[in-house]
RNA sequence: GGAGGGGUACUCAAGCGGUCAACGAGGGCAGACUGUAAAUCUGCUGGCUAUGCCUUCGCAGGUUCGAAUCCUGCCCCCUCCA
């Protein structure tokens, strides 16, 4: 067991239930069982998510057991957490899916060799209805009527499926199940999680200590990391867009995402602040957080490699490398510009592609044209931009 | 089951017979400025064979020279009562 100081293990999280229990239980020595749900809907996992992977990832190099937990059968209930209305259930062909894409993303985080991945089909799926209904004899209507999101929805008239009810109790009893140590979960989690310790102490166990991480913010440094607010970054991202989205982001949201994505020690994260505070070009900070990351998805050596392609693109304004190509017939009048963009898919139609133009956004060859009306002729061959990352090779044959 | 309110572009939200491709806000995109920063400023934000034409305001019809706006039916959502 490697004395790795509480304080690193629970840097920027949001909320600790009984912070003395978590020390004592660390004081025992032993392997502790760190439990995370994961819900099976989103089987494309991002930077948010990975928050909480990290801090799994801080418990087993400190020597406990990440138990890695896949509520299949929970998502079939659907968790009506942060919604207003009622989650839609999943089928189980979904379930299995995502659950493997989750797996294949989590270890390029996770030890493996110190990971449980459960289901908790393992015990539902067993589960009799009467064992299920004294389950839910457990818990109170009051009690769940104390959850914010089943509060508003009471009081604003909005409909609560008995079903949902439901939920908390399953991801409760998921922690007896596994004689869970910790939880950890989301701030919108922490009901649920509560709703664990109860129910093991019920079970005479020692209740869960429980860990709540912040959600992250998107790169827009706002709302919360998304794939529908699209402010997100994919751990499956490539190299180079990886790296060219942590660059968009904030000089403040940049230490956030310190805070929580990086692996380095909070004594090197105050050295590089005071750093910036003296003088030194945050730039080049963030530099560093993007070596981190693209390393830690694509391997080590992939960051310094975004970073060379970066610098090379938008600081010295060579075109990138990996411009798609595209062939097209000139036809006998020659092919309109507006029409050429849309075929490469620069812009979504021609008059989007008017608009570019009107705006100056579209260049050939790094010109700037301003007539919509430009015909590209046969045997054409150049390179199309839309703004500044949107770029097409086009070849008109004759 | 009864009474009332509402469904407008990516989202919120005006408009309530012509001047509406539809006010405004947010978001998004683009330009300027930069560190592809952020913030800020400016412009754009249905489509097309493009100074004109076509399609859009829950769905389907109707009235009218003309409808997002009026009428009829249908679908969906909300509130109150039972």
């Amino acid at each position: 067991m490697k004395a790795t100081k509480v304080e690193e293990l629970i840097r920027g999280a949001a909320e600790i239930i009984q912070p003395d229990e978590l020390r004592q239980r660390l004081d025992e020595g032993r392997a502790l069982r760190v439990k995370v749900g994961f819900d099976p809907t989103a089987p494309d996992l991002h930077l948010g998510h990975t928050v909480i992977i990290n801090a799994m990832r801080r418990f087993q190099a400190a020597g406990h057991v990440a138990i890695f937990l896949i509520g299949d059968f929970t998502g079939m209930i659907g968790d009506p957490t942060g919604k207003n209305v009622t989650r839609k259930p999943l089928s189980e062909d979904d379930i299995r899916a995502n659950a493997r894409t989750y797996a294949e993303q989590v270890f390029k985080i996770l030890d493996r060799s110190a990971t449980e991945v459960r289901f908790n089909s393992e015990w539902f799926g067993e589960m009799s209805s009467a064992d299920m209904i004294r389950l839910a004899s457990k818990y109170t209507v009051a009690r769940m009527l104390e959850r914010d999101d089943f509060e508003n929805r009471y009081k604003g008239g909005q409909p609560i499926a008995v079903h949902e009810f439901l939920y908390p109790l399953v991801q409760g009893y998921d922690s007896v199940a596994l004689k869970s140590d910790i939880e950890m979960g989301g701030t919108d989690q922490k009901f649920n999680l509560l709703v664990g310790r109860q129910l093991q102490s019920q079970e005479h166990q020692k209740p869960q200590v429980i860990i709540t991480w912040p959600l992250l913010e998107g790169t827009d440094g706002i709302q919360k990391m998304s794939k529908s607010l699209d402010n997100y970054i994919g751990i499956t991202d490539p190299p180079d867009e990886m790296f060219g989205k942590l660059m968009s982001i904030s000089d403040e949201l940049m230490w956030r995402y310190f805070e929580l994505l990086s692996f380095r020690p909070s004594v090197e994260l105050a050295a590089l602040k005071t750093a910036v505070n003296e003088g030194r070009n945050p730039r080049d900070v963030k530099f560093e957080l993007g070596l981190e990351l693209v390393d830690r998805f694509h391997g080590s050596g992939a960051g310094e490699q975004a970073r060379e392609t970066f610098i090379a693109r938008f600081r010295q304004g060579e075109m990138p490398e990996d411009i798609p190509e595209k062939t097209l017939p000139a036809g006998d009048q020659g092919l309109g510009i507006a029409a050429a963009l849309t075929a490469c898919g620069l812009t979504s139609s021609n008059s989007e592609a008017f608009r570019m133009i009107k705006q100056g956004a579209v260049k050939i060859d790094g010109a700037r044209i301003d007539d919509r009306a430009l015909t590209l002729q046969a045997g054409f061959e150049g390179v199309l931009q839309v703004g500044k990352r949107k770029f097409a090779r086009l070849k008109l044959a004759h």
